[in-house]
DNA sequence: GTTTGCTTCCATCAAATGATGGAGAGAGTA
DNA sequence: TACTCTCTCCATCATTTGATGGAAGCAAAC
């Protein structure tokens, strides 16, 4: 039987769930020490002692931040796995980066969670295993035919460049934008054709030459 | 009439330029929230009011960092520009990339900090005016032929595409490398074999067809 | 109405953190 | 020697921050 805090956990207007979306947003913006408990707890307009009471410590609560994240991304995934599947490869990429760019728009939490996670420490080590899905991405992309069972180094790259190309230009919005002077309608339109041009020819012109 | 201070700061064995390369470590490690003084202080072997006496508040340092890279990465990118000038266009990307990857590599905490300002906020606003070189590059790259004077924002985001995919591998290479299973050696080789493979065919081809 | 269990807040604590004042060490100079 | 100037550290402070105990609220069960 669940307990009140375990279905609580589920419905998405339950005070749990509540403080879950925003830490995601807050951490997103500021990291892991850039966040204080406080920040969050204001933001949900809920005292301190209430977020430690349905989370533990700030360490658990940014645990729990990576994993539910981590699953959403995962689940959008397969989502897209399915609707390119079959498809040549230009359009399988295409439609992906599209599909994939508005997604991580519409959440840009993600995006800046992955990056934090990638690039920076943490003093109070949060090291966590957590579901990687960039061999599944090769897979995907077809990077694995010569070795369907094992996923080489050089595919696990190729992903991470084209995931992380479309990460950083969600994470660096606040930063980009103003440079290149856009509203943010047209700053994404932007986006998707510049990774669009930018990434697929090269995996295209590859598959062409075997 | 330089003070002694003034003088100190151009000589890198001096108290107060020990303390900047250390605190464009940390700060690069750890970001602007993740790093306190103390963490500094301690790394060089110092008091932290050694540290304060030198380079005031910790947002003066941080922002001293963020300045000295920044001339450090000028200075690069001229560098490189002049050996590659000429070239072909797939040869100059070739020859930047190689170059450029070697020397975050080697200066890691360049990219990071890079990344951290793109995607980080700071409780504490640290903005600060800093030269940017984008367009710089996008000349460089020849993406403004149209418009020498001006750089449109799809030749920006390009050049983002670009420069924030080899950061993303620099700083990315603690999570990265292990995902991998590389030494040090054979991660930075087939980093730069999958850069150039995935950034340089899209613009050699645009300007095949020009 | 009373009891029970879950949730929330107030008051408070201990540790971490940014920052400073002032004493002392040391080198150079008159 | 006495003086000055620069640099460094020790002691200390105020604030921030993560965290907790306990009282109060509140709804459901008895």
């Amino acid at each position: 039987m669940a307990t009140p805090l375990e279905k609580a956990h589920k419905d998405p207007e339950s005070m749990k769930a509540r403080i879950l979306a925003v830490a995601c947003r807050i951490f997103g913006e500021y990291g892991f020490h850039g966040t204080t408990t406080r920040m969050i707890a204001q933001e949900v307009g809920i005292d301190i002692s209430t977020l430690h009471y349905h989370w533990g410590e700030k360490k658990d609560l940014y645990e729990a931040v990576i994993l539910d994240i981590n699953k959403d991304l995962g689940q959008k995934l397969i989502d897209v796995e399915k609707i390119i599947h079959g498809l040549p490869l230009s359009e399988r990429m295409a439609i992906a980066i599209d599909t994939m760019t508005d997604y991580f728009f519409a959440r840009p939490e993600i995006s800046n969670i992955m990056l934090f996670r990638y690039i920076a420490k943490t003093r109070d080590n949060v090291d966590l295993r957590v579901p990687e899905f960039t061999a599944d991405i090769a897979r995907s992309m077809g990077l694995t035919r010569k070795s369907p069972h094992h996923t080489p180094p050089r595919a696990m790259l190729e992903v991470l460049a084209v995931m992380n190309a479309i990460h950083n230009f969600i994470s660096g919005e606040n930063f980009f934008r103003p440079m290149v002077n856009l509203e943010r309608e047209e700053y994404i339109k932007t986006v998707k054709e510049t990774l669009k041009f930018v990434l697929i020819p090269a995996f295209v012109q590859r598959e062409g030459e075997t």
